[in-house]
RNA sequence: GGGGGAAUUCCCGAGCGGCCAAAGGGGGCAGACUGUAAAUCUGUUGUCACUGACUUCGGUGGUCCGAAUCCACCUUCCCCCA
């Protein structure tokens, strides 16, 4: 199977500005394409993690990428697909948030001689003069049109400022910068970027009277139509330290049934086969494909080792085995009174709750479970030798923290 | 530039000068049921020394025995006209 049909055959193929042509470059390894990545925060995401995965398996087709980070469109900030506005970001924290990009990338992508290429838009957008691009470039956009476009439309009535419109410019802008410094054809991108992408193949139509593509992979939504990779706390972030590999692979072993087989299929590199033949699993069997889901993935982006140690304290946790390795908060004497700390002080310092008025509510709503005894009453303690061994204190089904004292 | 409106707890959104830690919904958390799913039901959702006390309603002052509620100024946002 050619590389399109693969991508089509994924789900992973949104819109595209003319199927033939792009088949045609993409299938016979004559794509140059870029996809942009605006630094909007210090790690990257699962829908960049997509984004990645799209470079790379087009890489494998034999075309050629071009990671572009968005350190000079970062100053602007997109307005599409979002109802407010982004809070601007300071150049200290786009430089910032760059540098960390760059180095998640690297482990994904090969950048080098004859592979995959890195620019920042920063290099030649930050020296543009606004008069000269208004006269050059300006002049090929109607404001008419830009109105139309549906990233617009959904602001007009929440408010759009001039700086946020001329989003879509900036990025037309690089793709024709790209397009002449190193024949870039091609640009992809989330779904939501399509507009912003057509204006960059309309400029490079009317500035050099050549034709260049856009293609856009479609967004991962749940069955309910909401984006996935976030949770109540944000994002599912790619850095270790920002979301663990356990947090990570959790996330992925609880997505919705009528999920997990969309995600195998747009995220994971496992042969079109063996996903077909998922497909037929039902009920609890599902489950099965959840593990493969989460393992794969945490695989990918955090290395087997962590994806095996995840899938081990997953199993522990969740059924029977000894849980090796787990997050653990180590107690001093100074969190002990008279040689005690009650259970509340426990849930506390090992941040299992926010304050303990909540970790009282857990307590009493029969949420805590120390060692696998539950325990209900909130002013149980713990002396310093019943710790000194360590003891698995876990609040509902999905969080725990091991607590250890020591001297 | 002129006129009008708004700011409430994680979000949306009610809120009469005292009975307001503040209705309702969403979300979150926990429990039951399960398959670490979904749906459903129940409880809970400011903090603490928790049958009580303390700190919250954009900011700063003021009126009052008493202010989320009234007044003044400030800040921010929205709408209409230009």
């Amino acid at each position: 199977m050619k590389i399109y049909d693969e991508l089509v055959a994924r789900g992973l193929i949104a819109q595209v500005t003319d199927e033939a042509e792009i088949r045609e470059l993409v299938d016979n390894g004559k794509a140059t394409f870029y996809i942009g990545f605006d630094p909007t925060a210090d790690s990257l995401h699962v829908g960049h993690f997509m984004a990645l995965c799209l470079m790379k398996r087009l890489q494998m087709a034999g075309n050629k990428p071009v990671a572009l980070i968005g350190g000079g469109t970062g100053y602007i900030g997109d307005p599409s697909g979002r109802s407010d506005m982004r809070s601007m970001m300071t150049p200290e924290t786009i430089q910032h948030n760059c540098e960390c990009f760059k180095k998640q990338m690297e482990r994904f992508i090969e950048f080098g001689e004859g592979k995959a290429i890195m620019v920042n838009n920063a290099d030649w957008l930050l020296d543009l003069n606004y008069i000269e691009l208004l006269r050059e470039v300006g002049a090929c956009f109607s404001v008419n049109r830009m109105l139309t476009a549906e990233c617009y439309k959904q602001r007009m009535e929440k408010g759009l400022s001039f700086l946020e419109f001329n989003y879509m410019i900036m990025q037309s802008y690089d793709f024709y910068h790209l397009y002449k410094e190193y024949g870039c054809n091609m640009q992809f991108g989330g779904d939501d970027q399509w507009s912003n992408m057509l204006g960059g193949t309309e400029l490079i139509r009317r500035k050099l009277g050549k034709d260049a593509y856009a293609m856009t992979i479609n967004l991962l939504l749940n069955s309910e139509g909401k984006k996935m990779g976030k949770t109540a706390n944000g994002a599912v972030w790619l850095d270790p330290n920002k979301t663990s590999p356990f947090e990570f692979y959790q996330y992925w072993r609880n997505v919705g049934d009528s999920d997990v087989l969309k995600c195998i299929r747009m995220l994971t590199f496992l042969p079109l086969e063996e996903i077909d033949k998922m497909s037929t699993w039902e009920g609890s069997k599902l489950n099965e494909a959840k593990d493969i889901l989460a393992y794969e993935l945490t695989s990918l982006v955090h290395g087997k080792e962590e994806a095996e140690k995840a899938r081990e304290n997953s199993r522990a946790l969740f059924g029977e085995g000894n849980v090796a390795d787990i997050p653990t908060t180590t107690l001093t004497s100074t969190d002990f009174t008279d040689g005690r700390a009650d259970i509340l002080t426990l849930l506390v310092k090992c941040g299992l709750v926010a304050s303990r008025s909540e970790a009282r509510r857990a307590v009493e709503q029969g949420g805590v479970t120390v060692d696998s005894e539950k325990v209900t009453d909130i002013r149980k303690e713990y002396t310093k030798d019943e710790l000194s061994e360590g003891k698995v204190i876990r609040r509902g089904k999905k969080s725990y923290k091991k607590i250890i004292f020591s001297e």
